[in-house]
DNA sequence: GTGTACGTAAACAATC
DNA sequence: GGATTGTTTACGTACA
């Protein structure tokens, strides 16, 4: 009966001003009447039972309107149901029953939805109660004497205030009441608090119901409890007539605040910047009752709606999957760089923080000073740790340990970069890290860029197509992007190495190996002696970024020959190859790791070995990548490892 | 202390 | 006219 009230309050059209003062005195005179005929001609049943039961029942049907709509069921006896275009989120749906609070019933369906479920609850509750004396005695009361004046509200938000006057007198007085015969503790409820408080209807009718709920059970309980036993006459009254009154006057809120939108004014999480944020939408909507129609118009409950919603739910699973992952990761880590427990960052920042475009010094930010920074020799894991970015552990550090006293500027790398980490197999090993984790790769611009360029098929990219690697690769490079497109157009232009060429396209970028070796600066040229000192004496996991240069200068031609660099220690290669962020440098190694990266074939990168004194000239259309000049070598190749060097990556060759 | 490499920011012009 | 591309300069930092 007060559902019908309460649903007839919605399907009146506005026009009426009479409602304002009839629906005060309605609830008032009516919700009193009702509490009183029923506390004294029902005798085996008391009101607040009945009520409580038809509460239950209520939220029951709303539960289950929402999961028959969920799963496209048309309510059954109800056409106006049938005629509206439902719409109930499926994740609404989807949950369950028990998880659907009044308060998110109200917030979440739409008011021709919650129209629609409130007659289809109506019809529920009237063949359920229709036998019912006391309440159709009400009904009858209600239905012939108010409903009318309920047709047309004027000023919905004035009758809902005067209400809510009502309702706080009606609520302190019972309350009072209650704590003085000790049903309720004395601290002030917490419906009371809102309603002091004039916090938001939402909250006032979710504290109102779980308030309402909780007197319900003392009365229940109470009664259970004596057994029959009568109660006062004055708590009896007072209790059903606050019941009653709570339950439509709930039910009014919940009609009168489902259409007003413009409280969650650009909060709508499917709403924002001016469009709609359904995956795929982006559809314009000026302001937020645009947006709602477009939302109930476009996102109704049909099968596409719902394969999305299951598409997205998978996401959001997915995501949390890899959260936890990466989180236990980052744990595991920070446990084996003994860092603080304490200092694990929360799980919604990505791994570097640092706001502005300052991209190295994130390291800094992801490794504070209370890291122990591991020496920059023997305690260094050079092997790429198959759980993150070898960098992050090594090259980072390494690179921390000399620069953690500096809050900001830009860490350099150079180590980490040219001597420590083979770019090609860090790329490879962790090519889903960084293509998923916000973590910047600890190359430097010019050695990524020569990747890219390297990895495509003809060795020749755009700028935008180099671009579109940085974002495809790396997910830190998908933000800032007029930071570090600059710097990628700064580095192709102030580097020589990289040489742009003019095509039926348009121009093209391509790299120059004889100026990408020049511009390395000289290190300490190896020798035979030193390269077997290190790997016998330090290990591979132990070397430091002197001797990984020397290597990578000097005697990797010996240390990548066959004998010394077998499949199972693909990673030790790596370790040997130290020294570079050279594509080539352990292109072998990335391929037979199965990696992301584009396959390509040792021929291809270590080509340009055969041409040892071609000159430097850069011909238009000849591919700078070939050419390799004027390398010269501390170490002489016997002429039987000629077919050995033609795998060796160019630096290696220096 | 100096030179080099690197990153970042910015200005400017040419081109799309 | 705005966006993109390309060049150049300047500055600060790290490192050898």
């Amino acid at each position: 009966m007060m559902v019908e009230s309460a649903s007839e309050t919605i399907r009146t059209t506005p026009s009426n001003q009479n409602g304002v003062s009839s629906l005060s005195s309605q609830s008032d005179g009516g919700g009193g009447r009702e509490g009183g005929s029923n506390g004294d001609t029902n005798g085996e049943i008391s009101p607040v039972d009945l009520l409580h039961l038809q509460q239950q029942q209520a939220l029951q049907a709303a539960r289950q309107f929402l999961l028959q709509q969920a799963s496209g069921l048309n309510s059954p006896g109800s056409n106006e149901v049938k005629q509206s275009p439902v719409q109930v989120p499926v994740s609404m749906a989807m949950m369950s029953p028990q998880m659907i609070t009044p308060q998110q019933m109200q917030q979440i369906l739409s008011p021709p939805q919650l129209q629609a479920l409130l007659q289809q609850q109506q019809a529920l509750m009237l063949q359920q109660v229709k036998h019912t004396p006391i309440l159709t005695h009400t009904r009858a009361l209600w239905t012939q004497s108010q409903a009318d004046k309920f047709r047309c509200i004027g000023s919905k938000q004035l009758a809902f205030q005067q209400q809510l006057i009502q309702m706080q007198q009606l609520q302190q007085q019972h309350i009072l009441n209650l704590q003085r015969q000790g049903l309720v503790p004395l601290q002030p409820t917490a419906a009371m608090q809102s309603l002091q408080q004039g916090t938001s209807t939402h909250a006032f009718i979710h504290r109102t119901l779980t308030m309402q709920q909780s007197v319900t059970q003392t009365h229940l309980d109470k009664h259970a409890c004596t057994h029959g036993q009568n109660c006062t006459h004055t708590q009896t009254h007072a209790s059903e007539k606050y019941v009653c009154i709570t339950i439509s006057l709930l039910l009014f809120c919940v009609c009168l605040c489902l259409p007003s939108h413009e409280e969650h004014a650009g909060s709508h999480p499917l709403y924002g910047h001016g469009e709609c944020k359904w995956p795929g939408c982006e559809a314009l909507c000026e302001d937020m009752g645009q947006f709602i129609k477009h939302l109930n118009n476009e996102h109704a409950l049909d099968d596409r709606s719902t394969a999305q919603c299951r598409v997205q739910m998978q996401v959001v699973q997915q995501l949390e999957i890899q959260l936890a992952k990466e989180s236990e990761r980052l744990q595991a880590m920070m446990t084996h760089l003994h860092m603080r427990p304490s200092e694990p960052k929360p799980y919604n920042q990505p791994l570097n923080l640092a706001s502005s475009g300052s991209l190295l010094k994130r390291d800094s930010d992801a490794y504070p000073e209370g890291l122990p920074h591991p020496p920059t020799s023997a305690a260094t894991p050079i092997t790429p740790l198959r759980q993150g970015p070898s960098v992050i552990s090594s090259s980072s550090l390494h690179t921390h340990s000399h620069s953690h006293t500096h809050a900001v500027g830009p860490i350099r790398r150079r180590n980490s970069d040219k001597y420590c980490t083979p770019i090609a197999s860090e790329l490879a090993q962790n090519c889903e890290f960084y293509k998923n984790a916000d973590v910047r790769p600890p190359f430097t611009y010019a050695s990524l860029i020569r990747h890219a360029i390297l990895e495509s098929p003809d060795r020749q990219l755009t700028l935008n197509e180099i671009y579109n690697w940085f974002t495809r690769k790396f997910a830190y490079f998908r933000r800032n992007t007029a930071t570090w497109k600059n710097a990628v157009r700064h580095n192709l232009s102030l580097h020589k190495c990289f040489v742009r060429v003019e095509n039926v396209k348009g121009a093209v970028w391509t790299v120059d190996e004889v100026e990408y070796q020049k511009r390395r600066p000289p290190k300490m040229t190896g020798s035979p002696t030193l390269v077997k000192n290190m790997i016998s004496g330090l290990g591979f996991g132990s070397l430091n970024a002197s001797y990984q240069a020397a290597l990578a200068e000097s005697s990797l031609s010996l240390l990548n020959s066959p004998p010394l660099v077998t499949p199972p220690s693909a990673a030790s290669l790596n370790m040997l190859h130290v020294g570079h962020d050279d594509v080539s440098s352990t292109v072998e190694q990335v391929n037979s790791n199965g990696s992301c990266s584009p396959t390509l074939s040792p021929q291809q990168y270590s080509h340009p070995v055969h041409v040892k004194e071609e000159p430097t000239e850069v011909e238009e259309d000849s591919r700078p990548v070939s050419l390799l000049a004027g390398v010269t070598h501390s170490l002489p190749l016997p002429s039987d490892e000629r077919d050995l060097e033609e795998d060796l990556p160019t630096e290696e060759l220096e």
